[in-house]
DNA sequence: TATGTTGGCTCAAACGATTGCGCAAATTTG
DNA sequence: CAAATTTGCGCAATCGTTTGAGCCAACATA
């Protein structure tokens, strides 16, 4: 079959362990002569070995691999984080198990069993969010262990997350300057991180604009397209119609500009749209998109840093939770209503551009 | 650290094989007493055993994962078409590895290589499709390996793509019998199958329907929104404008609503487009897309049944070519010029809420 | 009683690498 | 020239599984 140190070793006449030593760099610690290095180098070369990584893996319980679980690669956010862990983990010299739950909870409790019971160096989740027992499993047997977009507070691991909060603040904040009083969330996820967190934003806004919350603009249930169809729909029907909404995602986004279209409404004319994500085709909508964007390169690269930096335990011991701050893109999704307001002014409307 | 079948062996008072044997579900084939069995469960059970899968794996030379060899998984096309090859791929038991070229050649060489040495049981590439010696090698080392959406003929192996002619033939035609004559294509990678395929579509509708073939309306140079954004800029300041561009990805298109949205241009009003692909976003841009729609599922779930038919050997020893059909979904974005033609007034207009 | 058959399990050699220990030969030292 | 030291490398155990071959007891057959 494959060329293994064996055939090494006998062609270059010398034995398995002076070639492992060769191969691995331990030259020197183990005194081999110049000469015979050189010679099983040689034979190394012309043989075109490669090391059987899982022998390799066995005996040094070590695969070079990280698992990397995902409520959806479709979701051109998580797509976009993805690739971007991809990238930097290849850099690193890791290679990336890549598995989806689609945002259920059972099927990431799988998906984590079967990476463990695959000597997985390490794990970067975004977790569903609901429940963590089988993440304090993971964090009990010292599993390196990184939290993507989504964290619990009473998980002691590390984690990189964005301030929901600040850009749900800010977001919010945004439609009040610009006049928007009656305005609607459609959340993703209930009791999750991430969703308390934008949900909480959007409620600290309010409050401190001196604005009335209406439970009824309250609504969603995850971050799926068909969720921002649904909930618009409901929106879009009430006596009381919101001015504008907050949609907590890309994905919903889409959905919510189904809703408007086929209800014959028009963005930002008659509703008014502030997004969470600003994905690549952001700019392009039908009506190009005011939305607060993700960090998405930042977070991929410090949460495979992280990891690996845990994996070689050079990590501090006290589990680090990175904060990335985002940052509101404004275009042309939100009508500016009270063009008397000096903050409005400065706001839209100029970086049209920005894509 | 872990428990093995040595300490499963020790507590049941029985030897490593009955134990293996146990485990393994061949205790009939070795003749292991109904007690023995029951035993060895009940303690593999009370000591949530887990088998190593490093061990397995190189005994075995079967490590139950595949590799994925992806041009660019942030690319909505490619982010769906992955999350159905890993679902499907969980389902039937392996898990994925996933890796990134950004459609560059060196990168994908090393991708390969480096899966090589991991012990994959097999490949599922979409190859930046320039070359294919790395993949001869593959081959020629009775690697199982399908190729997905991209091929080469002169490789024999397994294959998935979709017919790009057909879509393409399609999709120029619709311009035609919506009474475009000046049609443009930016076309993808040159001198790729994929690439090649599309062009040849373009070129046969044109021909079949007596139109000229003006070369400078045939542009581009790669998949992603800039390459759209610049040809398109291009083809809008020529002086004998083209009423139609045909866009050989959502990316292009993605880049060419850019450019024509900055010189305030209209879709379709001034310019007509019909992209491949028909990702999530495309009935939400600013005119809801004509496009080629790939069968993204089939194309996943094909890939891999048909890989892990080739693992277990049950695959046909000829190799295998599934060529699946692309559909094209009409939305808003294709002005009808002349509304004489019959052909044109059965096609667009009515379906606008294909989603 | 000798012989064959079967059931029920264990032994030990793989798979392909790594590594502590130890053994010769070469070299230095006294 | 003997002893001590260094140089250069090999032996064999190990990682956790799987599996062909073999062994012993019990039972059936002649």
């Amino acid at each position: 079959m494959a060329i293994t140190i064996h055939d090494i070793a006998e062609k270059a006449g010398v034995s398995l362990s002076t070639v492992s030593r060769v191969l691995s760099g331990k030259a020197e610690k183990y005194r081999i002569s110049r000469k015979t290095q050189e010679q099983v180098l040689a034979v190394t070369k012309a043989l075109n070995y490669h090391p059987n990584k899982m022998a390799q893996g066995l005996r040094l319980k070590k695969s070079h691999s990280i698992g990397l679980i995902v409520p959806d690669i479709s979701n051109p956010f998580f797509a976009c984080v993805t690739r971007i862990i991809q990238t930097t983990a290849f850099e690193m010299g890791y290679s990336l198990i890549v598995c989806n739950t689609n945002e259920d909870l059972a099927t990431e409790i799988a998906q984590v069993e079967l990476l463990k019971s695959k000597f997985i160096d390490g794990f970067i989740i975004m977790p569903v969010g609901t429940e963590y027992q089988h993440l304090e499993t993971l964090v009990r047997k010292k599993h390196p262990l990184v939290l993507l977009d989504r964290c619990f507070d009473e998980l002691k691991t590390h984690s990189v997350v964005v301030d929901n909060h600040d850009g749900a603040y800010r977001a919010t904040s945004h439609l009040i300057a610009c006049g928007h009083e009656k305005i609607a969330i459609i959340q993703g996820l209930p009791n999750t991180y991430t969703n308390s967190e934008r949900v909480r934003g959007y409620l600290d806004a309010l409050r401190d604009h001196g604005l009335a919350v209406n439970p009824q603009l309250i609504v969603g249930k995850d971050y799926r397209r068909e969720s921002g169809y649904i909930e618009t729909k409901f929106l879009l029907s009430l006596k009381d119609r919101p001015t504008a909404i907050f949609t907590t995602s890309d994905l919903i986004t889409l959905g919510a500009f189904q809703a408007i279209a086929e209800d014959q409404y028009h963005i930002p004319d008659d509703i008014s749209i502030v997004s969470f994500d600003d994905t690549d085709f952001a700019p392009y909508l039908m009506a190009p998109l005011t939305a607060v964007r993700q960090p998405k390169e930042l977070m991929g690269e410090s949460a495979v840093r992280l990891l690996i930096e845990a994996i070689d335990g050079k990590a501090q011991p006290e589990k680090q939770r990175v904060v990335l701050k985002p940052q509101l893109i404004t275009r042309e999704s939100v009508k500016i209503l009270n063009s008397a307001n000096p903050a409005a002014h400065s706001l839209p409307g100029k970086n049209h551009h920005i894509l």
